[in-house]
DNA sequence: GAAAGATTGTTGTTGACGACAACAATTGAT
DNA sequence: ATCAATTGTTGTCGTCAACAACAATCTTTC
């Protein structure tokens, strides 16, 4: 049952289906479906939190269009002018060659700037420009707005607690 | 600064060289490279972590080539056999033109079978073979160690903590 | 019981993202 | 002067979420 084409499902229930019954369990209607040891793994957990909160992320800052990775990049940059794309593929934990973009449409939009490096002309010294400044003014107060929605979503305390086990991450 | 070709390095470094020493900031050496306002996002940390614990979960059920999304697709088929791929998708929270293809891939591996419905021949029940059994075993046991390499990294109680925390999630 | 609307599995596309490999330009070490 | 390492860039590959369309089928409604 590798590939299936237009007319596989139709003939598959036509030779299966008098087995099909002795077969199949109970009908699990509605929401009484067990996870197993799923409950047990951090890993599942994480994951069904990052796509909450990425989602309520963008929402929150779609009027700016704003992704997360674009603005954990301003970030850095904002507290840091002058770094390179190594220091800060490096410390944001994101691939070289994916800055690249990253920065490439921030710069179509105004919001960085790639100025050739005085010491090193292999690197570039990157900066907000003053549009950039302004509009990452604005962006924290929106991803401020979504830091409280997740804090109505886990407890207030929760999010403080949360923080402070995976600060060794950040 | 759109679009870069080959030569537009050189030619914007010779350009701008002059302004440069002016603009650029401190030289950044190590790694005293501030966050700011991202170390109280609980997005950045919650994906920094997930990002950790998703290669140490492939890493350590590479012998067995398991990925987490195909361990939870297993895991939910297992503990509620004869499920409907809507119903599996659901629960897990992914597309269903997703759960296609990872269904697919582990028919194609013998791991799992799609059996036609008996009171919907639209749908199929979705099962596990005898293959399928005795490797989820295994996976299960690779995936507790995995769960040990949670535990050493976060902390134990820390990592009970966090279940806790994100429960509303699973 | 026939028409209309909803559901299920499937296919396809789009875009964000991580991983990897190659390359030119440049730097630093020998 | 030469050789290895670094930096930015380009490209490809595979995973993943989101969305749209479709045929087959079920359910509702008249």
């Amino acid at each position: 049952m590798a590939t299936r084409q237009k007319t596989s499902r139709k003939a598959a229930a036509a030779i299966r289906r008098p087995r099909a019954r002795a077969i199949n369990g109970a009908a699990h209607a509605g929401d009484d479906i067990g996870l197993d040891a799923l409950v047990g793994h951090a890993g599942y957990a994480v994951r069904r939190f990052q796509l909450w909160i990425f989602q309520d992320f963008i929402k929150t800052l779609a009027t700016v269009d704003i992704r997360p990775t674009q603005y954990s990049v301003m970030t850095v940059i904002g507290a840091n002018p002058g770094l390179s794309q190594m220091a800060v593929a490096k410390r944001l934990g994101i691939e070289r060659a994916r800055l690249v973009h990253l920065l490439d449409s921030l710069e179509e939009r105004d919001l960085v700037s790639r100025i050739p490096s005085a010491t090193d002309r292999r690197s570039h010294a990157l900066h907000l420009t003053a549009r950039g400044k302004t509009a990452l003014a604005q962006f924290k107060r929106l991803a401020a707005e979504h830091e409280r929605h997740v804090a109505d979503k886990i407890g207030k305390d929760n999010r403080e607690r949360l923080l402070q086990i995976l600060a060794c991450f950040t």
